[in-house]
DNA sequence: GATGAATGAGGATTCATTCAT
DNA sequence: AATGAATGAATCCTCATTCAT
């Protein structure tokens, strides 16, 4: 392809990027419903979103590289696709979290915004550390460690 | 300042971000072990390190903005910096853990590595959500509800 | 032209003149040759060669500029090229002097490699000084007085 | 030495360059003068003359390279200078001509601008070549062959 | 007289974008 | 619709020169 032909289909190089995640983020947030949809129980629910995060990221590497940079960073042309796909993530944890509480698998004194991120940065850390580690190991086995921590927490409970 | 005058101090670009993250991870890991030395119980450590992280991000926000970008991008000068700031981090958290299962305040059966990511990224996530909003609102409140879900997780224990 | 433009063509500026003295040598090297083919006689040969040389250089000025200043700096990018030239020219200069021994027009007691410093050295000098002066007079005139000289050299014989 | 110190001494970098020629071609002048003087012969004197400069540029190899580079540029700072080392040895090989021609060592037909090229060029050339090579063989002991193809050429006389 | 930190014009190079074909 | 040669603004960096101490 010749370097004019993109800017037959794109308005610039962000719009590339915004265009990429609209896209993207729409097909994975597809496949995170349908997911989560497949368990009635609320951890397993979130097992599910976390084993299916982590599965995504792992298959699609380079994806994985762009979304981390553009995420972290503070001035970016694609704001409002990160936004969006972020709103959606934290949409999908709240419901999980909040059916876990009316089950009584969860805790109801959770601030659920900072739930999120609480489970949302640990995910995105752990991806973070696989990619600097070069994706050399599997990063779908860290699901089970990782539910496990978010629902007992590190501390001893004796 | 003049354009060429950077350049007495500073090999090039590069260097400027290289020596400022040698110079800032000394400071603030030093900042860091004073904090966790002040408290013997392992929890507290933990409760100190986080606050005195978050309110040190919250005292210098353009440090705290250019560290998000760099800690999240793959192809970085300042790699190996960012590296020891993470390995100091790495640290620090660990001996805290090791006392917690020592003292039987936290579950012996952690897998280190994890749980070091599983708390950097949730407080790395608590302030690049802060930043996204503009550092609007008051960061190291967050310490204690951060604690809360790392120490008892989510998961109800009824 | 663009500033950019340049850089469609050539790696870098110094691949400028790698590049031109590439393309110049050979083209200015078939001449020489086909030039010196022209005659039977040793003598005739350096004559023909050296004409072409004063020939060349006289019309393309900015070349001749290039190649003299190239030609007399100790760290030059198109040193290989330069030194290519030299050993084109070097060849040339031997396979004649080597002729006129043979057939008895020349002394059989010359150190070659001085004798090529001695021609090229005077005919360079010979252009240097013609740049210098603007480039006002005619430099191919010089061809017979300088063969004159080379052949005959300065002392009398009587 | 400070970097501001030298403009002290000098109006700017040409000017450095500048005053070097001129103190450094009145010191070697004076030189050539001497050498020239201490022999009656016309051939005597050119060899000394140019063991001379070969055993001057020899010793200070830096003022070889500087000198071998704007000698041969043709848009130089020290342009006056250059030309006045130039005038310089053209008078003293002119007088040197002059007087063999006078007492029947040398031809009486020659051009004395040309030989004068001749003679520099070869000589400069020598130079050049054993600068290139790094400096690594005795550059005096080029004299001899070098006047002996001044004076005989380098065609048979059978 | 000496210093050397600061200067900023200049130069090489890149790369996102355009537009004639 | 596709091309890719040409563009030139922007960026990093150098280095000759200045000037307050």
């Amino acid at each position: 392809m010749a370097d004019g032909t993109i800017y037959l289909y794109f308005k610039n190089k962000d719009d590339i990027l915004v265009q990429f995640f609209s896209y993207k983020a729409k097909q994975v947030f597809d496949l995170f419903r349908e997911e989560v949809s497949k368990s009635e129980n609320a951890v397993e629910k979130l097992r599910n979103l976390v084993r299916r995060h982590l599965d995504e990221f792992q298959r699609d590497k380079n994806m994985a590289i762009v979304y981390q940079a553009e995420m972290h960073q503070n001035s970016r042309s694609a704001e409002p696709q990160i936004r969006d796909m972020s709103k959606m993530y934290l949409d999908i944890v709240s419901e999980i979290v909040e059916q876990g509480q009316a089950d009584g698998s969860m805790r109801k004194d959770l601030y659920l915004s900072l739930v999120k991120r609480f489970i949302v940065g640990a995910v995105d850390e752990t991806i973070n550390h696989w990619l600097h580690s070069g994706g050399k190991y599997d990063l779908v086995s860290m699901t089970d460690p990782l539910i496990d921590l978010f629902i007992r927490g590190i501390g001893s409970t004796k």
